[in-house]
DNA sequence: TTTATTAGTGTCAATACGACACTTAAATCA
DNA sequence: TGATTTAAGTGTCGTATTGACACTAATAAA
């Protein structure tokens, strides 16, 4: 049999697949704390749970996978953050009371200001601190998935400023090194955060300025593909 | 409807779900060059070519992803690599001829000997130069999973020893340096090389040597979690 | 015994971070 | 107007780690 045959008589849906589904881990900066976007389930399983937005790939709708978390991420916020990065795939016969089920995780990045009216109407969705969120009892295992997303961000913060991208897109350098901080879990140098940022010429001066407290500080912008640098070499973790 | 009576007349199968595989590049360090392992195609679609070995789950014998990795691996191989990670996940309508198709990638690293008898005798797999291999044409976007599996594999070889497990269980220092230059694509300081191993202790000293030209080296083994380790300095990129 | 070959070390310069005191620019208040 | 407070931003030295490269060490072969 030639392949044009075997694909005209292939019928996928007699093999009995898992489910598969994608899960984002949102997380912006808002009021010094560091924060997770939770949906509230409408559907069995675990009705009534807060969890991850995500959901099945739809094949008419998503050419990708990346366009199913596009999809669902825009449902709950109307607006498509500007970093979102594949973390794991999570799959096994027990997570899913369904059956075995597959899911693709995804970590993202967005400023709470960009998606403030997205969610403020609604009583689904809302912003949990990773304080907070560490008592909670979610779906599935979006716990562990959450841990996973975080660790990774916490890796990112000490060497890259890929956590910037939960900022608005004009901030200070004091903002960025808190986030940092408030990843890492301790202080960092001023001088030695700066001093790495502006080697690298990651950062654009906007000429514009904060007024807050004290001296006003200099308001910068991520330049194009700041987010894919590395430093050689790490903060103190 | 409570979460039992859902659970009790939910039926999978009447969701159209995509194609769900694993796929895994499973590199080994041999005659100075780094080889992936290479399976000719037995079925539909792309029949003939080589591709990465890899199948589809399944949900009888596989209790999780990882149990499918490592049953395909093992097939092609009779043994299990010291190392597996997972890699990435790729997605979409148009990878797969038979339809929207989702594959689970690893990457994994394994001895040249502890591998050989397993796949000597079949001419169905090979071992293949990622030199060689540039030029080939491979089944589904497996060419496309090798570079980022081997773009990962180099960053690695950066801030971590993970290449050691591609060499046997007993190696030298200069076998390691060696297996790193070829990833990075440039030389490496001898004295840096080993100084950054003895200081974070990775390395355990098996007392043997090994003769081979001039002054015998010293055989070194990993250390338990020897390869999670990660250096707070790169090596120049 | 000399030479070639490969393993492994000593040492200094360069780089980047940590620490911390210092200066600067604004707001507030006497 | 000028002193005080607050937060932003800089100067500088010490320290840790890599790069460079010459040196020593151990073995085989001539």
């Amino acid at each position: 049999m030639d392949e044009a045959t075997f694909l005209k008589t292939y019928d996928k849906s007699e093999f009995d697949a898992p489910l598969i589904s994608v899960d984002s881990t949102l997380f912006t900066y808002h009021e010094d704390q560091l924060k997770v976007l939770l949906v509230k389930r409408s559907n069995h399983p675990d009705l009534g749970l807060w969890g991850l937005p995500g959901g099945f790939i739809d094949m008419k709708q998503d050419k990708s996978i990346h366009d199913t978390v596009l999809r669902k991420i825009e449902e709950k916020t109307k607006v498509i953050p500007p970093y979102v990065e594949q973390l794991q795939c999570v799959g096994d016969a027990n997570r899913d009371k369904r059956g075995w089920s597959v899911t693709v995780c995804f970590s993202a990045l967005i400023a709470h200001q960009d998606c403030e009216a997205g969610i403020a109407d609604v009583s689904d969705a809302a912003w949990v601190s990773v304080e907070t969120l560490k008592e909670q009892t979610l779906a599935f295992d979006h716990q562990a998935i959450i841990t996973v997303a975080l660790e990774r961000l916490r890796q990112k913060a000490l060497y890259s400023i890929v956590p910037a991208y939960a900022l608005p897109e004009q901030f200070t350098l004091p903002e960025l090194q808190q986030l940092h901080e408030v990843l890492i879990g301790k202080t960092i140098q001023k001088k030695s955060f700066r001093r790495r940022i502006e080697q690298a010429e990651l950062l654009e001066d906007t000429g514009k300025k904060r007024h807050e407290g004290g001296r006003p500080a200099a308001l910068y912008k991520m330049k194009e593909s700041s987010g894919a640098y590395t430093f050689v070499r790490n903060l103190e973790g």
